[in-house]
DNA sequence: ATGTGC
């Protein structure tokens, strides 16, 4: 197989050297040290993707760019509504997962004396780890009002304060859910599984702010230096987890009828015009409103441990909550001309310029949050979105640091023990429930996240405003 | 990511 190269076309852009078959023109954001530590499968699943019919515009590769099902991580692909198609795979198994941020009124000091305590307090909170349940169990009417109303669910339950919904992508409740093709397969694995963080890169991290990029900004978004926040990165558990492998399976099982010739099986989709594709993105958008009622319920246990444990935690207002593994219909200009399409973001935040008209007035001046996680034990930033991002990326930013290397290759290089005592060290409290866990997550199993947002700002995708620190990271 | 997989 022909290794796929690339070709610099800016100081953070790259054009991938046309592959047969590529439809579309593909772009990696980066600079040389993460273009050249690329992996050809990751580019190759770039020229995969560009090869779909329907593409509107270019395929972008984020600077945290990976291996992925079918789509590479870190990547974004608008489709028109006509000719294009969706893809359970460029969605990705963890339909809506996200991040958001909670800002409270406390400093460092405050929390410091406490870490150890707090991290048990909030592993004891939140339950996680695989096949966790724990949540509250729904009955079969309540989990269709989840599916239908997402946060708004969770808030009219009492779960969190309704000006939550104004600082969650789409006022927390994405319209045009169909909870009567959630399979039941699907729902009986999300019965019991609202308010769990699950594993693998979830995390609850209660982080300080330590270094401010943009003062303006930073003020605008309630952010102030040595401020106590707290990251909450999860998703739609195996509610998710299977209505992204039915439709894999049924995309895949429709694709010769549809004239889909695919490079990649694994790259499954469906005409936007088919009633798969219509049955599949209600089924997402009900999975996503899951994912946003998850982290609006693990809010509110995080707010009731910080209100039980610190007198001064304050109502810890939402920064914003962010959603990286969806397809959404947007307005983009492409030519020149304006057009609604469907932009497919797997391991891509959604990164809005000021003004835009989807962002809530408290927000319009200062363009949108952008909750970026870091790996464990490394920093993570707040950036916040700009015009450019527009016609370079779909207005789309990174959303993490991305994976160096595989889980298994982790695993084999690191030890969960050594990796606790030596973040512990350097001050990070790490409470999970497995060793192995925290070896996949191994930070050097990451890219540098700095080098990360400095490509993503470099390239004109996002701004950044602030850095924030780890002081204890909570795991399943 | 995931009731984890050759």
């Amino acid at each position: 197989m022909t290794t796929p190269t690339l070709t610099q076309t800016g100081e953070y852009e790259w054009r991938l050297d046309p592959l047969p078959g590529m439809r579309a023109e593909a772009v990696v954001f980066g600079g040389r040290e993460i273009v050249s530590n690329l992996e050809a499968h990751a580019l190759r699943q770039l020229a995969n993707v560009a090869s779909l019919p329907g593409l509107a515009g270019r395929v972008c590769a984020l600077p945290d760019t990976h291996s992925g099902y079918g789509f590479p991580i870190g990547c974004v692909a608008a489709m028109r509504p006509g000719k294009g198609v969706v893809s359970a795979g460029g969605v990705g198994f963890d339909i809506a997962c996200g991040v958001r941020t909670l800002l409270t009124n406390l400093s460092e000091e405050d929390v410091h004396p406490h870490l150890p305590e707090l991290a048990e307090l909030l592993f004891a909170a939140v339950p996680s780890g695989t096949g966790r349940g724990g949540g509250f169990g729904l009955s079969p009417s309540a989990l269709d009002d989840v599916l239908m109303n997402g946060a708004a669910f969770a808030v009219a339950k009492g779960y969190g304060a309704r000006e939550d919904l104004e600082r969650i992508e789409e006022g927390g409740r994405f319209e045009g859910a169909d909870p009567s093709v959630v399979s039941a397969e699907a729902r009986k694995r999300g019965q019991d599984q609202l308010g769990t963080l699950g594993s693998g890169n979830h995390y609850l991290e209660v982080q300080v702010m330590d270094k401010v990029f943009d003062a303006r900004l930073a003020d605008g978004f309630g952010l102030f230096p040595g401020q106590v926040v707290v990251g909450v990165h999860c998703g739609s558990r195996g509610l998710g987890h299977q209505v992204a492998t039915d439709f894999m399976a049924r995309m895949r099982a429709e694709a010769p009828r549809h004239g889909l010739s695919l490079p990649d099986p694994d790259l499954a989709c469906a005409p936007l015009a088919s009633e798969t594709a219509l049955a599949y993105l209600g089924a997402m958008r009900a999975a996503a409103n899951f994912a946003l009622a998850n982290r609006q319920v693990i809010a509110h246990l995080v707010r009731t441990v910080f209100g039980g444990a610190f007198r001064d935690a304050g109502p810890m207002p939402l920064l914003w909550d962010v959603s990286h593994n969806l397809c959404l219909p947007e307005e983009h200009r492409v030519g020149g001309r304006s057009m609604r399409l469907f932009v497919h973001r797997k391991g891509a935040t959604r990164a809005l310029p000021p003004g835009h008209p989807a962002l809530p007035r408290h927000l319009s001046r200062f363009g949108q949050p952008v909750p970026v996680g870091g790996s464990m034990g490394t920093a993570s930033y707040i950036l916040a979105g700009v015009a450019t991002s527009m016609e370079r990326s779909f207005g789309s930013a990174c959303h993490g640091a991305g994976r160096l290397m595989s889980r298994g290759q982790a695993k084999k290089r690191f030890k969960g023990r050594a990796l606790v005592d030596s973040l512990r060290g350097q001050g990070v409290v790490i409470r999970s429930g497995s060793l192995s866990g925290v070896a996949e997550e191994a930070p050097g199993a990451y890219k540098d996240i700095e080098a990360v947002v400095a490509a993503t700002q470099g390239a004109g995708l996002a701004k950044a405003v602030a850095r924030l620190r780890p002081l204890a990271c909570v795991k399943g």
